[in-house]
RNA sequence: CGGGGCGUAGCGCAGUUUGGUAGCGCACCACAAUGGGGUUGUGGGGGUCGGAGGUUCAAAUCCUCUCGCCCCGACCA
């Protein structure tokens, strides 16, 4: 393409609104544009992006025995009614009415369209397995979208869906969709993590989630410095501390404490280490005890693990902190006070709590605390459960080394469905002894406009973008010095041009006219692998000069070498 | 959802405290010089000051309402 008919708009300045430096560099290098909160226009070099993303995903789905179909992106409530999703998604999905006053949503995935179709297409157990998959937009209300398109409202995602009559068939084609996303994100030139997942009620390893690293990432990711093991952090086992318990050394006694509501103050204050100190987390009931709270105990110097504490039996789900004046009515004495003695409520203590001895906890009276607390001889040891999230150096689940703590973007979900929407709907098959039998299901993302973000977050200078070769709207940049005044230029650049086009090599011919800084730095905020500059000075001494984005010097290229240079650097 | 902040030219911002009829930089247009890292000069175009209502002789500025956008928080008792 020719710049003038491919038009570069970049911005020098950052828009007030971009946080994150891929939606600064997305702005800045003219890749988008935005419309409103959380939506966005793909401008030409942004787009050139995306459909590389697409080509390979595409590509390695095919690969893989997907098989690919086009979803309408508006779909009718009736669906979501059937699977139940139409009361329990909220307001994230985005719903309206048509002129016949009949309800309708823009999909925020597409799980109710395609169960829809399996069970008026597939009646066989002969037709499984198979999977379907899309690359479509979706709309999802995010209540604040932001980061650009890596936190947008309406984005592109591929998603696929899968059906099968056995568990093992499932495995088989979930593992095969794992492989094919390690491909893709291989060959997108990114540094990523499949990371084990919360699958809710389905065990097994039913569920992966695939993280490109970065420092901006919204999610935690805990991996072993020894094995492959790697988790999100909401899912990541903290094993009890090895050892017993040690023996009481001092008698329990009660300390005046006041302004001292923090863990912090406690530390502070009274010296005691923080390893030494409980937190105590008060929490609705779930309906399963006959009390109203259940107290959650955390070391001072941890957290609790909010998807943990929603599995325990006691606590209610979604997870529901109490209030302030709940916990005064309830205990009589107010956050910062709080602690198991004499506590009218039922407990769960983590299972690094249970090994604690000598502890330091609220009495439960204002401005009190107890020092010197041991279990079974103070008060009886209550239930024993994980509530926690892991920390850096925690020894990993697997066994082997121990746990690092990085942030990741999400950017691909392999997960095993199991029967939910095909029972809900009724997608069933005749099995080999003619019996119905409702599909088990897998569904499959990569977040497309999402994986473009995160790249950038991953591959960029202070110049602007580097991108992933695979990646870069073009490859080659020819920038022609002083394109106007000098024919001998001009003659070179289109020839280069049109012998690299004709090479079908993906070539940006900037006949812009510019001074040379200009083009120099919009070409670099673009991030193009392979600059070439054609100038009247190197023409007299036969040479082309050669820069590659990536660093280094630029070299000298004799005319005559450039296309097989160029040919030895694409490769 | 809670808290905070911001809406003035395409972008980044000043002007609002103390009311007097809108400005700077970049970008854009024209001409000229310059021509290897965002060059320079001259001359231009562009704004219902987010919107509505009110106070006033007079409102970007004060008041009320409203819309939009952004940030933080929504475990640490």
């Amino acid at each position: 393409m020719r710049v003038s008919q491919f038009p570069i708009s970049t911005l020098r300045e950052v828009p007030a609104d971009a946080e994150v430096i891929s939606h600064q560099l997305m702005m800045r290098a003219g890749l988008i544009r935005k419309v409103a909160a959380g939506l966005y226009t793909w401008m030409p070099y942004g787009v050139r992006v995306l459909r590389k993303v697409e080509a390979i995903v595409r590509e390695e789905m095919n690969r893989a025995g997907a098989v690919e179909i086009f979803m309408p992106s508006v779909q009718p409530g009736e669906l979501w009614q059937e699977s139940g999703r139409w009361v329990q998604y909220g307001p994230e999905l985005l719903r309206f009415k048509d002129r016949h006053e009949r309800e309708f949503c823009y999909g925020p995935t597409h799980e109710e369209i395609i169960t829809d179709l399996a069970r008026r297409e597939l009646s066989s157990y002969r037709q499984l397995p198979i999977n379907f998959y899309q690359i479509q937009t979706k709309f999802r209300d995010e209540v604040r979208p932001r980061f650009g398109v890596m936190r947008s409202r309406e984005f592109i995602m591929k998603d696929a869906y899968s059906f099968h009559l056995t568990q093992a068939s499932l495995q088989q084609t979930y593992d095969a969709m794992y492989e094919a996303y390690v491909r893709i994100f291989t060959r997108l030139g990114l540094d990523f993590r499949p990371v084990a997942a919360d699958n809710g009620s389905i065990g097994g390893s039913g569920s992966h989630e695939f993280h490109v690293l970065a420092a901006s990432g919204e999610d935690d990711i805990a991996f072993s410095d020894r094995s492959d093991y790697a988790a999100n952090i909401e899912m990541a086992e903290a094993l009890a501390p090895v050892g017993e318990r040690a023996a009481p050394t001092e008698a329990m006694h009660l300390v005046d404490t006041p302004d001292t509501k923090t863990i912090q103050a406690l530390v502070d204050n009274f010296g005691l280490p923080v390893e030494k100190t409980i937190k105590t987390l008060i929490v609705a009931a779930s309906d399963q005890v006959d009390a109203d709270f259940v107290a959650l105990l955390v070391r001072g110097d941890h957290e609790l693990n909010e998807i943990k504490a929603e599995k325990q039996p006691e606590v209610a789900a979604p997870l529901c902190f109490a209030t302030e004046a709940e916990i005064r009515a309830a205990i009589g004495a107010g956050p910062g006070s709080l602690g198991p003695v004499n506590l009218p409520l039922p407990v769960i203590v983590d299972r690094a709590v249970a090994v604690m001895s000598d502890f330091g906890a609220g009495a439960n009276r204002e401005a009190k605390h107890y020092f010197g607390i041991n279990w079974e001889r103070d008060l009886p040891l209550p239930r024993v459960a994980d509530l926690r999230n892991v920390k850096p150096g925690d020894p990993s689940p697997d066994g082997q080394g121990s746990l690092s703590i990085v942030r990741g973007i999400e950017v691909g979900h392999v997960f095993q469905l199991g029967r939910k929407y095909s029972e809900a709907m009724n997608a069933n098959v005749l099995d080999e002894n003619g019996k119905a039998q409702a599909m088990l299901m897998g569904c499959y993302g990569i977040g497309v406009t999402r994986v473009v973000a995160a790249a950038i977050e991953q591959n960029h200078d202070d110049s602007g973008i580097l991108w992933p070769p695979a990646m870069a709207p073009f490859q080659v940049v020819i920038a022609p010095l002083n394109l106007k005044k000098s024919s001998a230029v001009q003659q070179q650049a289109e020839a280069l041009y049109q012998q690299l086009l004709a090479r079908g090599v993906e070539v940006l011919l900037d006949d812009r006219d510019l001074r040379p800084g200009v083009m120099f730095a919009d070409q670099e905020l673009l991030g193009i692998p392979h600059r070439v500059v054609v100038s009247e000075r190197g023409l007299q001494a036969g040479e082309l000069e050669y820069k590659a984005r990536s660093g280094g010097d630029a070299v000298k290229v004799v005319v005559d070498e450039i296309e097989s240079f160029l040919r030895e650097k694409l490769a």
